[in-house]
RNA sequence: GCCCCAGUAGCUCAGCGGAUAGAGCAACCGCCUUCUAAGCGGUAGGCCGUAGGUUCGAUUCCUACCUGGGGUACCA
């Protein structure tokens, strides 16, 4: 770009560019700008290498490359890493004078935490360390989700159907309750599926408009004769290929008959289809197991209009704060919360200030009230709204409106996160606050911060949403109802009894309970790199027998790299402070080019931890740390260090250098949160 | 419809307007009497989604389009 306004000026001067057209101008100045900008880097190549400073000063091909003296620099920076030591990389704490609350793992209680839950957490944890070690003043906190839809739910679930079952002891009580929210789903949502089921087969499946008829002449047939109205009914539906609806009938339990008879139906297509055509023979097999699992609880059907009263009383029965249902709630919130800090615990998420959803509820409906007073909030179609765009004065859509409050009267997320965002300036007198939530929260958090500086909260803009794509399976989007979402625990048991077998295989001379110790840190380790070493904007198609490979770009290989530093420091029989007594007397001549890219390596640390933290990513460190263990392992193999025939003066600056790697690697891991194991 | 995100090697992903676009996996060929082979070396593999524009220079910035994903008033 000098080089270019140089070359520039330089013809503008000579009059070469006079009654050329731009176009022409620009060629002429193109074709002198390479020979231009090589000869600028000559000259400041030679001006830079004359003040003496640097040992080497080289222009090449435009670009200019400095020598250091490498001796002098590298005694300073291996000193500077072993005084430093685990802060190594670290600014001073809160040298930047400013003040950030990160809220991440947002879990729920009464349900189970999956894969993309970790996600959060594994960012958060990394986010907040980071931020942390670039001089932060940094609040860790969390957000319970603790009441809600999905708890109602849940304790609706319990109590109709379980209340009179022992729950399991121990931490699976948590899991217990996650399993009977997902039973909750199932019989709300029943007839939907059901009836969604059906108008998939209207739809697609060409036989069935043939096939019917036998299906309908059974249903006159049982011993219980169905309206003729719904055989009508269906059979228009099915012969014009449109949706059914259950209000279409004038006995919706027609239904059932129907769908039991439908099951023959769809036995014989299986049987009858072409077995060559192995597409239609998959399809049809889908297609019966998915009728078959609907059909093991057909006798639900009846009763979801009432399960659905059922779930608003116990909504109520919140609102209104019953004794025994708050007693209930809080008891099954202790079992979850039991888990949830195991969870926490295990992934190195710590929190200073926790938040619950039950907590700030009260606030949020307080504020809501207020909104309405002073009409920034309306009443629209008897729902509680903020018409965000109207009240800007925006033409186009771009904030839509947000219901703040349920039309009766019961408190959404939104209520609560009002209240929430606005209680955390407030109380603790942060200068930022940073949402850790997946990206399809990204317009709701937008409503949110607009609503707030409708509201006149001047702090409304210091609110920032730290969004990252959500985490999928290799087959699709993960459904919990279909049960193909992964579940966290399950996960987490999978890599850790993987790991061990690894490490029973590699290290079999290690003590068990070594080899468990090692076997979880690996393990822990390998799901973080995943979850971090993909940017915040990518979807993660999480497939398990990859997030199990420890090979390659991957935790494990930078935990190898960790354990071989150790290892030779162990063996050469020095410590750190050996290491760092002895430097003075260490010197670092000649240095073969692995040494040297190892020392470049750990120097850009410091640097690399400042952005990631401005620019929030982690991925700066995953990769940084991967290329460290990368050159450790080039240096490895060309440079030995305690081998016979290594010169002691060599051996000495090399046992230095491996030092100074090791405490970096371990450094960079820790601000991912990955434990950096001794041995492997 | 409107808004957001992605599209780079067979797959998963890096790539701070600049040098010959890089890793890992998978494939193929090598390296353990040596500080741990969870490692290292090599081979092969690319219209950087398409078309314009800005620039001396674009994978990178802008616009449009294509493809895929997500969001879009009582889910969280």
């Amino acid at each position: 770009m000098v080089a270019g306004d140089i070359v520039q000026q330089q013809l503008d001067a000579e009059g070469a560019l006079e009654g050329l057209s731009k176009k022409e101008t620009k060629k002429l100045v193109n074709e002198r700008v390479g020979a231009a900008s090589q000869d600028l880097a000559a000259r400041l190549a030679d001006r830079i290498a004359s003040t003496g400073r640097f040992a080497s000063v080289e222009a090449e091909n435009g670009y200019i490359n400095i020598g250091y003296d490498v001796d002098a620099t590298t005694n300073r920076l291996v000193r500077e890493v072993l005084e430093q030591g685990a802060t190594y990389g670290h600014a001073a704490p809160d040298s930047q004078n400013f003040k950030v609350m990160i809220e991440h793992s947002q879990l729920n209680t009464h349900k189970a935490a999956h894969v993309g839950h970790l996600r959060n957490i594994c960012l958060g944890v990394a986010l907040s360390n980071i931020s942390d070690a670039a001089g932060y003043s940094t609040i860790r906190t969390t957000y319970i989700g603790d009441i809600g839809r999905h708890v109602i739910r849940c304790l609706w679930c319990y109590k109709a159907f379980h209340a009179d079952e022992e729950p399991p002891a121990g931490h699976s009580r948590g899991r217990w309750l996650g399993e009977l929210y997902v039973e909750s789903g199932n019989r709300l949502r029943y007839r939907e599926d059901v009836l969604k089921f059906l108008n998939t087969l209207i739809k697609e499946d060409a036989g069935l408009q043939e096939g019917i008829d036998r299906v309908l002449k059974n249903l006159w047939n049982t011993d219980d004769p169905v309206d003729g109205e719904d055989i009508a009914y269906i059979l228009g539906r099915v012969t014009n290929g449109e949706e059914m609806t259950a209000e279409g009938f004038v006995d919706t339990d027609t239904v059932v008959p129907f769908f039991t008879l439908l099951g023959d139906y769809l036995r014989a297509a299986v049987v009858q289809i072409d077995q060559e055509n192995t597409e239609a023979v998959a399809q049809a097999n889908a297609r019966l197991e998915e009728w078959q699992q609907l059909h093991a609880t057909i006798d639900w059907w009846p009763h979801v209009p009432r399960w659905t009263e059922e779930e608003k009383a116990t909504f109520q029965l919140w609102e209104q704060q019953d004794p025994a249902f708050v007693e209930l709630w809080h008891t099954t919130r202790g079992w979850s919360m039991d888990e949830l800090q195991e969870i926490f615990e295990e992934f190195g998420a710590e929190f200073d200030v926790w938040f619950s959803e039950s907590e700030v509820e009260e606030d949020g409906r307080e504020m809501a009230r207020e909104l309405l007073q002073r009409g920034i909030a309306e009443i629209s179609d008897g729902l509680p709204v903020v018409k965000i765009d109207e009240k800007l004065g925006l033409e186009q859509e771009t904030y839509r409106t947000m219901p703040i409050l349920r039309s009766d009267g019961s408190t959404l997320y939104s209520t609560k996160d009002l209240a929430l965002a606005r209680r955390k300036f407030e109380n603790y007198d942060i200068d930022q606050s940073i949402w850790v939530v997946d990206v399809r929260q990204s317009l709701y958090f937008d409503q949110i911060t607009k609503i707030l500086e409708l509201y006149g909260f001047d702090e409304a803009e210091a609110n920032l949403h730290e969004g990252y794509e959500f985490v999928t399976l290799p087959g699709g989007i993960m459904s919990s109802r279909k049960g193909n979402a992964p579940l966290l625990e399950d996960v987490r048991n999978a890599t850790i009894s993987r790991a061990l077998n690894v490490v029973q295989e590699k290290n079999p001379t290690l003590a068990a309970a070594e080899q468990e110790q090692v076997a979880h840190d690996i393990a822990i380790g390998a799901i973080k790199y995943v979850m971090l070493a993909r940017d915040g904007n990518k979807v993660i198609v999480f497939d398990p027998d990859e997030a199990l490979s420890f090979e390659g770009h991957a935790a494990p290989y930078i935990q190898y790299a960790h354990a071989r530093a150790c290892r030779i420091l162990e063996r050469g029989g020095v410590t750190d402070v050996d290491v760092l007594a002895a430097l003075e007397s260490t010197s670092f001549v000649k240095p073969v080019a692995e040494e040297l890219n190892l020392l470049q390596q750990i120097s850009a640390f410091p640097e690399m931890v400042q952005r990631a933290a401005s620019e929030r990513r982690p991925l700066h460190i995953t990769n940084y740390v991967f290329e460290l263990a990368k050159r450790f392992n080039d240096f490895y193999h060309e440079a030995p260090v305690l081998q016979e025939g290594v010169d002691p003066a060599v051996r000495q600056a090399r046992l230095a250098l491996v030092t100074a790697t090791k405490v970096t690697l371990a450094n960079g891991l820790a601000l991912l949160g990955i434990v950096a194991p001794e041995q492997m």
